[in-house]
DNA sequence: TCGGGGGTTTGACGTGTGTCAACATAGGCA
DNA sequence: TGCCTATGTTGACACACGTCAAACCCCCGA
């Protein structure tokens, strides 16, 4: 078996002092530590590469502003004024958006160096809700600076064009998901997927840490959370997956894709 | 009852030559009739309002080109390397993804002055496929110059940004629908959706013609035919609605809006 | 005029997932 | 420490929707 204590995937945000109380929103270069893209080991997933030293420095001032969000509580939320998209530097989110009679329905989940908000530009205010899955930390950008420098940097115009074009990608393949997809199927999508992204942060192939209950992952996946939890066991039964509590370990992700890719095998 | 052959709904289409054998591709402002984004009725759903004379003339320079797109060919496809959007100017789109198994998931239905394509942007490739559902007609508006004339016209660039957000906001509510909403509520929603865009045209507020199958509306909705033909069946059962085809009249649009705001009423 | 095929409707039946309930376990807090 | 709540697991059963099949209608082409 494996150790669920295993740190692999301790969050990054656990390098935070956790306990701090200082004032939730950080103006950047004060007496704290320098903090710019410039520097930030994320820079290549928020923002395009190839820039030269001006262009770094234009960016920079973009971000001008940190927001600690701790666990559970909201980013923003469904009617906020539109003003800034966010880019998580630390930490874990869900978005979601109700319907009138006050059902739940999670959009996506983000993690560090994926960006929030893109939902606001439409109507400049926004139309679901962010909620931190653990204590985090996003930087602002001021959506009107953001334009600012797309004009002055194609290269960064482009980046924010594929950043939506990405999300729209995404979702598409989320409707493929709930329309066609079996509960198992379902559940093997999203692993697969959520190593695939810790993967490309640094974090292992094979294991994960799950920051949110079987009942999210449900409304993500349109299942209920009866459903996600037997179809856990079901891979566990099957020796697809290693599953303790929200520690799990994937052990056959070439069974997994496969079922994603020829469900029902006609 | 109602007239099956009542035209408020005879597309734009309608007036085209449907049986022209002209070029499928047709340069703009040779001895064709003048055609510039200026003097298009569709301008305000396709472009920024409020522009001067000298940007609208900069904005007609981009839609360099039309197409015309016969019923049930593909204007792009899985695949297809990505240089232009597509505003529609007549007919009528689906957008479909296709899974490694075959099994195709709509993920949207285009009309006249809604712009496709967007997918595109992302990895300079389109993920998803295109088919015209009547003969069409769309405006080709090559993206570099697209991001070329919104680094000139903040109005513009906003504009890009605003139909990609909304984009995301329609598929979020769509994941909404496919996550948690029974059979006859998505039909519900899906036909308030078309009346709305159609009434947002100049058409009427309670009738329409599908101009999809039965299989497709499944598709998008993520039902399977016969469920949305009992659904339909039901509707008009309980008097919400007349079907007779594809030609649907909507009875009681307050009791279908009733439905899908208090699902379940629990 | 007839024949054929795509689209639609409807019925009978099967099943995957939802629903409801009981119980287990862990973590937080007094 | 011990309670309490949130979360997760599992079983029994219900039901909404899928599946399979038959029949119909309409358009269209031979």
């Amino acid at each position: 078996m494996f150790d669920p204590a295993q740190k692999s995937f301790a969050n990054p945000a656990s390098n935070a002092p956790s306990t701090s109380h200082t004032a939730n929103v950080i103006p950047i270069n004060s007496h704290n530590i320098k903090i710019a893209c410039s520097n930030c080991n994320l820079r290549e997933l928020c923002m395009p590469l190839g820039l030269n030293h001006d262009e770094l420095d234009k960016i920079d001032s973009v971000v001008n502003m940190r927001r600690k969000v701790k666990k559970g509580s909201l980013l923003f939320h469904n009617g906020d004024k539109f003003t800034s998209l966010y880019a998580i530097r630390i930490g874990f989110f869900k978005s979601f958006v109700a319907s009138e009679d006050g059902h739940e329905q999670v959009t996506g989940f983000q993690m560090a160096g994926e960006v929030l908000g893109l939902d606001g530009i439409a109507s400049d205010s926004h139309t679901c809700n962010a909620i931190a899955l653990e204590d985090s930390e996003v930087c602002l950008m001021p959506f009107d600076r953001i334009e600012e420098l797309s004009r002055d940097i194609p290269s960064m115009q482009r980046h924010v064009h594929k950043i939506m074009s990405r999300e729209i990608v995404r979702e598409n393949g989320i409707m493929l998901l709930l329309g066609s997809m079996r509960a198992e199927e379902r559940l093997a999508a999203f692993l697969l997927n959520l190593v695939d992204r810790l993967h490309a942060r640094g974090f292992s192939q094979s294991e994960l840490v799950l920051r949110m209950t079987r009942e999210e992952i449900g409304s993500y996946l349109g299942l209920k959370l009866e459903t996600v939890s037997r179809a856990f066991s079901k891979f566990a039964e099957d020796g697809l997956v290693e599953v303790d509590k929200r520690n799990i370990r994937i052990l056959r992700s070439d069974l997994l894709r496969e079922m994603i890719s020829r469900p029902e095998c006609d």
